[in-house]
DNA sequence: CATCTTGTTCATTTTTATTTGAACAATTTG
DNA sequence: CAAATTGTTCAAATAAAAATGAACAAGATG
């Protein structure tokens, strides 16, 4: 449903202008942030929202967002909590306006931050209980298939180490 | 339907022993790499898969891995297919056996090789161009806006530099 | 304090991704 | 070479993820 975008013109009666469509440039900015963020796993509302504030000049509104993307309410509402959450986005306040702005913040290492810390970390923690309960298994193989087994889980654990030895580096490497 | 798995007995008349359930170790390594390759987007009977053969002993038919995973032929087949193609799993001839049998490919680099190599790479080669035909439509905006939107331009171009720098590092690292 | 505005939540719908299973092609076997 | 086995492909079914929109809560405003 196209149609009816707005009913609530700021006062009365003019009947709410089309929200500007959007410049190449925002258009560039969109799908790069699309991909993006589809690259971390996250729906593709995430990155329109963070690509159209990364090239905004000011601070846009909850409204003007989800108006010129054409986006529901709730989508927005959802992707600017992700957002601000990662702290990738930030309410500003505007001067005579009673609507929450954001901005971007433009720090892009936000996104690899929280990725990094929220999905692969919680993954190496639970590896070493993992794998201690692995090779408690192994205990019941037969004789035969022990030695191989036991070769596997040293791969494993050599791979998490290798994990936990990179991370502190890449974190460091986005940090900077 | 779980009923009828199998109708087709080495010979004759037999009716097809169950395929062995899984052990807790099996089980564990499958979550295990369904967890890492969900991770990287891949659907889960990949993970399945390949959780399987990493802990199995020897060489395992398409059909067995299909039997004892309970998945259907097709997703079998096609998961396979994804591990072949990123080596993470090869075909081995297994004497008097007229199937393909699996076995996995303990470098588990190759799932991120293969990651890097086809996800991110591709967006940081494309990156240069879109960052060019970011800066042309740059001209055309109000003077104003100008020199906010080059700054952002300024980022973008830092961020890919930063990443194009650290992939050579990444993959030294993994194969290592 | 009644009314409006703004934003969030969540049940429902829509869209997208994955799996299934049947048709097919290829290969082997007797 | 007919019959049987094995694996692939793909249309259809199913499951999972995301978006919608209406109900609601929390302020503002007069």
């Amino acid at each position: 449903m196209p149609a009816k975008l707005q009913v609530n013109s700021p006062k009365a009666g003019a009947p709410r202008s089309e929200p500007p469509a959007l410049s190449p440039l925002e258009v560039e900015a969109i799908d790069l942030f699309i991909g993006f963020v589809r690259l971390l796993g996250m729906p593709k509302s995430v990155g329109e929202l963070y690509g159209l504030l990364f090239v905004a000049s000011k601070p846009l509104s909850h409204e003007a967002l989800m108006a010129r993307l054409q986006m529901s309410k709730g989508a927005a509402s959802q992707g600017l909590k992700v957002l601000r959450s990662l702290g990738a986005v930030r309410i500003v306040y505007v001067a005579g306006e009673r609507r929450d702005h954001y901005i971007a913040d433009l720090e892009l290492s936000k996104f690899a931050t929280v990725f990094i810390r929220d999905e692969l970390q919680p993954h190496l923690d639970s590896g070493s209980a993992r794998i201690a309960r692995m090779e408690g298994h192994l205990a019941k193989l037969p004789r035969s298939e022990r030695e191989a087994a036991a070769m596997r889980m040293a791969k494993l654990r050599h791979w998490k180490e290798k994990g936990e030895a990179m991370l502190p580096w890449l974190l460091k490497f986005l940090g900077a």
